[in-house]
DNA sequence: TATTGTTATACTCTATAACTATA
DNA sequence: TATAGTTATAGAGTATAACAATA
């Protein structure tokens, strides 16, 4: 459980805090990020191990190093990540006879029905948070941050 | 540095990712956190402290419990975090005669000007991430994100 | 009994550097 | 020489449990 900002006794000044988008940004993905985690445990999966399931499902075949360029995720922190998928059979790693060195990463139908579940449960995640804002919200939502993490 | 997605190689289908609030929240929170985290590095400080001065100076012997409450820090975090203010004497910790277990907390002149440093590195920082949002857009991104935040 | 601050500890995510085996 | 994957390790941030001093 997180501790949240209190933001009702406004008996603290918390100065030029909420006009930060870093603040806002650091509050908003803590309180998501806690309810998608917590809305996951019952799959035993974290997000993302389920991102990683995601891009697999589209992507049969990916290298490690692609799926890392994907997700920003960098190689060395993939491997525990995938190794632990592998150990519970829900995804992986062939050899590659074309490249000895790479292997190709394939989801397995233990990997596709962990995937199923926790699909589900993020659908609901989203609905859940959507219902925060007015209609049309999370699209706008959703455009802004891309602006904000893309260059443009 | 972070290892951003590859939005461009459209090559890879990363399924439902892209519509996910937790995963553009991370993208774009990793990336504003990074470059803040960059920002700050001539002042000596990170994101948090600089909050916790910030909080400090609005708010003269505040207690640690009701810095932390504000912030949404708890309490065995917050001692690391003061302990580091108060050695580079940014901040100090002074007794409470009304109550004896808590500290009343002080930002000081070297932590008031660290702070006006600090303060202009983050504006600087807003405003570079606010060019890439359209006019008005970071009051309609904070309005959002404080949605999602906020229960209600 | 409850609360404030603290210690100790663990987990997740991110990061760098250096290695191996291939290419 | 460059690349794919790996190992080892470190730093932040967040989490829990248990304790001492005080209320």
């Amino acid at each position: 459980m997180t501790i949240m900002p209190d933001t009702r006794s406004a008996a603290i000044d918390l100065g030029d805090l909420p006009r930060q988008l870093d603040y806002a940004l650091r509050r908003a993905q803590l309180v998501l990020a806690q309810d998608l985690s917590a809305a996951l445990e019952p799959v035993g999966l974290r997000p993302l191990q389920v991102a990683v399931l995601s891009v697999l499902r589209g992507n049969p075949g990916l290298r490690q190093s692609e799926i890392g360029a994907a997700l920003g995720i960098r190689p060395a922190n993939l491997v525990p990540l995938i190794d632990e998928l592998e150990r519970r059979t829900l995804a992986e790693r062939r050899p590659i006879p074309a490249d000895r060195r790479a292997n190709g990463l394939f989801i397995t139908p233990a990997g596709s029905a962990a995937h199923a579940k926790a699909r589900a449960c993020i659908d609901a995640h989203e609905v859940r948070f959507a219902a925060r804002l007015r209609a049309g919200g999370k699209d706008q939502l959703l455009n802004l941050l891309g602006r904000l993490a893309n260059p443009a």
